[in-house]
Parts: C-alpha cells; sequence; structure tokens
DNA sequence: CGTTAATTTGAGACCATTCAATTTCGGTGG
DNA sequence: CCACCGAAATTGAATGGTCTCAAATTAACG
C-alpha cells in the first residue's frame, strides 16, 4: 500500500496512545485524501471558513493565530508533522481563527464527512481524535499562563522546550540541531513580545550557553538549565512514554 | 422528576446546539449524581488529580488556574452555571491544572464511567461534550491573544464583555446589574496583570462610563464602547441564536 | 463592632517597547 | 562568481506602560 503510506506516521503516533485494533488501523489507513502542498505562510484556514475538509501535516510546519483590529498578530501555537491542524472545524461551524504553513509544507486534506464517519464507527479512532483536541486545549492553557505570568527570558525559554519535547515525540531526537524555521518576528508573535526584545533575549539565552540557534537551525546545548529557565514541566503536553 | 431537574439547564443549553431526541434527554436526566457545595476558593480538580467524576456547576462560579513555582497565579478560564469544569479529564489520565470555586457553589458530581457510556451509546450527547470541550478550547485560545497582545484596558474590556456574554447565554439578561464576586486580585491574575493596575485600569472603565462595579455586583452603562475598547467580537464563543 | 479581606492611592523603578538605523543572511540574476 | 536584493537579525537610545513596595482607606463578615 504504497499511496496510503502517508498516513502511518499517524496511525503511528495514536496507536501509542489509544488501542487501535487492525480494523481501527486499516480504516485510517483507508481514509480517502488528496495531498497539497503550501508555501512559506500560505492560509491554510481563514477565520470565518466552512471548510469540509480537514488537513493532515505530512511536512513541514503550520501556526495558528489571530489578528487584532490594529493589525497585531499573536500566534497561538505551532504545529508538527502527524498533526491535525483543523479537527475542530469538523465539529464548529466556523473556523474562529487562522492557520498559516510555517514553512514549504504539504498537508493530507481529509473530506470532514469520512473523519465524522470513521469517528461514528469507531470508538477508538474517536477517542483518538477526541483526545488530540484535548491536548491541544492544554497547550493552549499552558500559553495563557507563559504570555500571561513569565518573563521574557522563560517566555522564550518555554516555547523552545515545548517545541523540542513535541518534535522528540515524533522521532527527530535528542538536542537537536533541529530544522526549525521559525522567524525571530513569529517567536515574538507566539509569546506576546516584540522582535527587537526577543532578539535581545535570544541572545542572552545563547550568551549563558542553553541554546544554539542560527539560520533556522536549533540545538540544545543545556537542558536542564533551559527547562529551569522556561519553569518548563512537560505534564501538559500529556505525552506517551515512549 | 423533582430529584432529575437539576440537570435540566445543561439538557436545556446542549438542546439548543445539538439535536437532542427525547430519548438523549431522559439519558441525560437520568444520569447518576450527587450534589457538592464548594466554599470559596475551595479546590474542585488539583493539578496531578486522577479522578473518577466530573462537575457540572449547578450554581456558583468556578475557576481554572495554574501555579507558576515562584508561587504567581494564572486563571485560564471562569466556569458559569450549566458548565462542566473537568469534562477533559474523563479522557485525559491526570489533570493538568487546578480548579477552584469562585465563591459558595453547588456541583453535580457524575461518575465519569457513567458519562463515558452515556457517550458511547448516544451520538448526540457524545457531540455536544465534544463541541463543549472545543468551545473551551477556542475560550483559551482568545485568551492567549488577550494577555499576549492587549493593553491593559482592552485586557479588562474584553474580559468583562465575554463574561456578560456567556452570562447572557444561560438567561442572566440585558445590562445587568450581574452578580460577579470576582475580586480584583483574580481579574488581574486572569489577565495577566497586577491587582495595581487592575484597580486603576477598572477606574479609568469607570470614569468613562462604560461600566459599574461594586460590591460584586457589575452593570453595563456603555456596551458598545466597552466591546469597542475591548476589541471585542463574539465569534470566537459559537454561540447559537437564542 | 472588631477583624480581616479587598480596594485605593502615591511615587519610584524597571522591563519591554518604540523608532531608526545598520548589519547579516539567503536567494537571484547578470 | 560576484553584485544585488529583500528579508531577517542586530544594535542603540529614548520612551512608556506596567510593576513594585508601602501605606491608607473602605468594605465584608461573624
Amino acid at each position: 500500500m504504497p499511496e496510503s503510506s502517508h498516513l502511518e506516521p499517524l496511525v503511528r503516533r495514536w496507536s501509542k496512545r489509544c488501542n487501535l485494533s487492525d480494523g481501527d488501523r486499516e480504516a485510517l489507513l483507508a481514509l480517502p485524501y488528496t495531498r497539497k502542498t503550501y508555501g512559506k505562510d500560505n492560509y491554510v484556514v481563514r477565520e470565518g471558513d466552512r471548510t469540509g475538509e480537514c488537513n493532515l501535516i505530512l511536512r513541514g510546519f503550520a501556526y495558528r493565530q489571530k489578528l487584532l483590529s490594529d493589525g497585531d498578530r499573536q500566534i497561538i501555537s505551532f504545529h508538527i508533522p502527524t498533526e491535525f491542524i483543523d479537527l475542530q472545524n469538523g465539529l464548529l461551524e466556523m473556523a474562529d481563527h487562522n492557520v498559516q504553513s510555517l514553512n514549504q509544507s504539504e498537508m493530507a486534506v481529509i473530506p470532514r464527512s469520512a473523519l465524522i464517519e470513521l469517528a461514528d464507527e469507531r470508538p477508538a479512532v474517536r477517542l483518538a481524535m477526541w483526545v488530540d483536541t484535548l491536548v491541544d486545549a492544554s497547550i493552549f492553557r499552558e500559553w495563557v499562563v507563559n504570555v500571561g505570568r513569565r518573563d521574557a527570558r522563560a517566555r522564550i525559554a518555554h516555547l523552545i522546550c515545548e517545541l523540542v519535547v513535541r518534535l522528540r515525540s515524533i522521532g527527530v531526537g535528542g538536542n537537536g540541531p533541529f530544522d526549525l524555521p521559525i522567524t525571530q518576528e513569529q517567536m515574538a508573535d507566539a509569546t506576546g513580545l516584540t522582535a527587537v526584545h526577543t532578539n535581545r533575549t535570544l541572545q542572552s539565552l545563547r550568551r549563558d550557553g542553553l541554546i544554539q540557534l542560527n539560520g533556522g537551525s536549533l540545538s540544545i546545548l543545556d537542558w536542564d538549565a533551559l527547562c529551569e529557565a522556561g519553569d518548563f514541566d512537560e505534564l501538559y503536553l500529556h505525552q506517551q512514554p515512549m
């Protein structure tokens, strides 16, 4: 099944958390989808959209954001391969925020109706989907804490810790280097800071020997110190032990 | 059925959004529960808990919060009657944050197993539950924006707008007065500000004739101006038209 | 009516912002 | 291969919104 294999990473990730039967796995791999590539900053979902499709990241990254009336932007989360971008739009009537591709990315576009059918028929699959949206919500909660109560240094450190733990969970290992094409302006919009202050804060983290970051390549030099700086506790990510 | 009637407000709220059959409604009203009262600031859920129960607010308010290692607190959401506090804890293994009662409140404590059974058997009920958690997630996203990219005045105004719209949705009408027993310190922890600055900001909103707030009683004096000040658009609350 | 919690006020300090200018980097075409 | 270009990163200096720390006042409660 050479074609179906695009969904295998998703099946693998869900299998770790929920007990999927062979039938569940086959049904997932049999989902109809088309592949679609997006360029840097291309919109995948727009606020107000009523879409009939859900996007699963096969390659590359994406980010959620909302725009304020004055043009300011707040990034709400980043997403990595094997993650659904808009599973919630299958059930809510209308998209309440935007999703953009972070870099050159490839999505599996799955008809919403096929996902709903599958969820109705297969309790284990439904559970995996629901848990995914619940973990997303948990991440949002932690982000409220991050931008609400941490200083600049801790916000940046925490963001990096989260991304690293999530990347490790899909097999991108160790302390890097990670291919992370996030600009400082995007990090600023994710942490509620300005690009200028983000720059100075990153320099401070580098100067102190916690991270190395340039040209879209991130390496962790002192993981414990980084977690400490970011007040990071990965419980909220609800990862399964490997 | 005098006893079952405690769950009727929930059934009414869900009926507006999802097409519940008579059987669904009866099954919901037949859910086993015990009533439990909580005093001000009593913990309902603690981070790390593995509970077998879910709490539905019958009377009073509750709030979610996370504590930082330095003792700072971030409030992540407020909750009003007819809302579940910890539906997500039915599926996630472990609570990743705390929930406290805001004032004297009363909860319906429902065994998690009964809710899961009901969800498995009744698609419409399951949908209502899922949508509830998705709307929660949408609110978290908006809060990230609020604390991340708005100034103090807009944060406070936005918080008030949200609470008012949600209170209206459960029938507490108009422009108040609303019985809202939130302290300024709690508003501060919800908006990522200090209590002192929250106080000054509230004074400014009062001085400008947007709101009236004292002794736990809130009135809206100029709704349009308040929405404007808070950059408020209620789309993210996904309310049904009344 | 006493006691504690909550609100309010003031002044100074600081973290992050703003605004501009400069440098570096990645990609493109001559 | 180098010149060029726009985007991204970096630097500096001044400004400002919010915080900190205390103290005073008011409200809530038994």
